[in-house]
DNA sequence: TTGGTATTTTTCACGATATGAAATCATTTT
DNA sequence: AAAATGATTTCATATCGTGAAAAATACCAA
């Protein structure tokens, strides 16, 4: 490995290792943990009632109650007088968003790129809007001696790139037009789709297979499997890809690479908060 | 009072009433509020390590390490092993996102949104007053390579916000009395209105001119305009505003942003079931 | 390499306190 | 009005969380 990180484990750096394989979790506490389980089934409802709510977490009523006013006195939870009903409060929103500033869409994306790249055998990148280009930002080489490699920093114009095509495929018909309108479609290799049509025609593929493919359209003798990546709010932020020689990011592949690419992105938009599917 | 609440109380509608006097809260469970503690800390900080943490809440570090574990295990801390610090996790962004969910007025504003930052080419915001504070709940950031950026969650002092000032401009003398007289008006730059008669005086042309201008009064270098959102109930309940440098934010062009943030308002207070205009 | 120090993690025994059953009360339904 | 439903409170009990201190580990300095 290039890392100095030990394998699997030692997730604190000092102190006493964990009993890996005891029974079970002998330092958590048990009702902080099912208060825990209270709170989530909350976030899972849209406002449930007290009964409901002890019911679906198998507690007494009693002490779910205890659960909820508790919280209730910090502002996580809010009791709907009116409807009778408990709903997640404005304080766990507060928490929460500070999840979002600790760190960028790049670091987050690094770990997962690097599994993308040893799940895949091939070079794994990350690549943001920027403009009417996409701003390749982050990227981790295969091993082999053929491979993919565009240095960070690259600019490609989006409809001549796999992840300019996934952000593409994910723009309103309106905000496309605009970009059509405004960015030229030139041309790299005979494959590039200059055609307004030819590329809406792709978008439509690529939106009904979930990934967006780049089959020689940049450089010849290169394929590209890619995704978008949604932030919290749903919107697609970034995208990431696969891409190595057409000898080995052969067509019959493509099913097997394309699912480690959507597993990655979705590993990367959970990462950003993103809510469960779409 | 305008509201058809009793009073006080009568929190819960069946059951019996709650015991108002009575020494302190008999009904909260201490070990969760304690943990809660450590929640609420830890997302204050950026970043913390057990003893601090420890400290910080009065814990001894054996209850607090127990905390952390236990809400590790469903993602609501994260350990950062190469730095031992703790932080705010994934699960607990996903959990506060719901309360934003159930205020359909953020479903609502990001079409709008989208659209206001289209038409302007700088980032579009949306805020709603919590207590003295506002609270910035939706973004749709410019695509400009120099932008106004600040992560959902953020609170800013009324006061100091382009939004802030739009929506201080719509309250009844007697309540804007009240907020001058509970919320400091603290300094962030030179220009930040910190006399009360200087607030007031922005305040009157803001009305005066139906948008709210922030000049570097919150952040130096950047410059923000608001408009105020109605409810049905005509309540201003939220705020729109687009904010950027101001070398593109400038003098000349305040007019035509203004049009836009305007618009983008009027669009909102529709969609939220307000009358047509005043 | 070898101690020394700081910090985390585990163990352990004690007693505070969280718990559920049942009683009590408000509200809605019959 | 009475009964049914569901929320709050009381109370006795044993569970389970707690802190002190020990153990384990990493980091730092010679």
């Amino acid at each position: 490995m290039r890392e100095p990180t030990i394998p699997e484990s030692p997730r604190r750096a000092r102190g006493r290792p964990k009993a890996w394989d005891d029974k079970s979790d002998q330092n958590t506490i048990k009702s902080l943990d099912r208060a825990m389980a209270v709170f989530e089934h909350l976030s899972t409802t849209s406002g449930a009632t007290l009964s409901e709510l002890a019911a679906d977490t198998d507690q007494s009523p009693a002490t779910t109650y205890r659960i909820l006013t508790t919280m209730e006195a910090r502002g996580l939870v809010e009791f709907d007088a009116g409807a009778q009903l408990w709903h997640i409060g404005p304080r766990a929103f507060l928490i929460g968003a500070r999840y979002l500033r600790r760190t960028s869409v790049v670091d987050r994306a690094r770990p997962i790129l690097r599994r993308l790249m040893e799940a895949t055998g091939e070079t794994a990148n990350l690549g943001i809007a920027r403009d009417t280009h996409v701003l390749f930002v982050s990227q981790v080489e295969s091993h082999a001696s053929i491979r993919a490699f565009f240095p960070p920093g690259t600019l490609s114009p989006m409809h001549a790139s796999g992840i300019g095509k996934a952000l593409l495929a994910q723009m309103t018909d309106d905000r496309l037009s605009r970009h059509i309108a405004t960015a030229p479609l030139d041309r790299f290799t005979v494959r590039t789709l200059t055609d307004p049509a030819e590329l809406r025609a792709d978008l439509q593929e690529t939106r009904a297979r979930g990934y967006a493919i780049d089959d020689e359209e940049k450089t010849e003798g290169m394929r590209c499997i890619a995704a978008p990546v949604f932030d919290w709010q749903g919107e697609a932020v970034a995208g990431l890809s696969v891409s190595g020689p057409v000898s080995r990011v052969s067509l019959p592949q493509t099913q097997r690479l394309a699912d480690a690419v959507l597993r990655a992105a979705a590993d990367l938009s959970a990462a950003l908060g993103a809510a469960g599917k779409a």
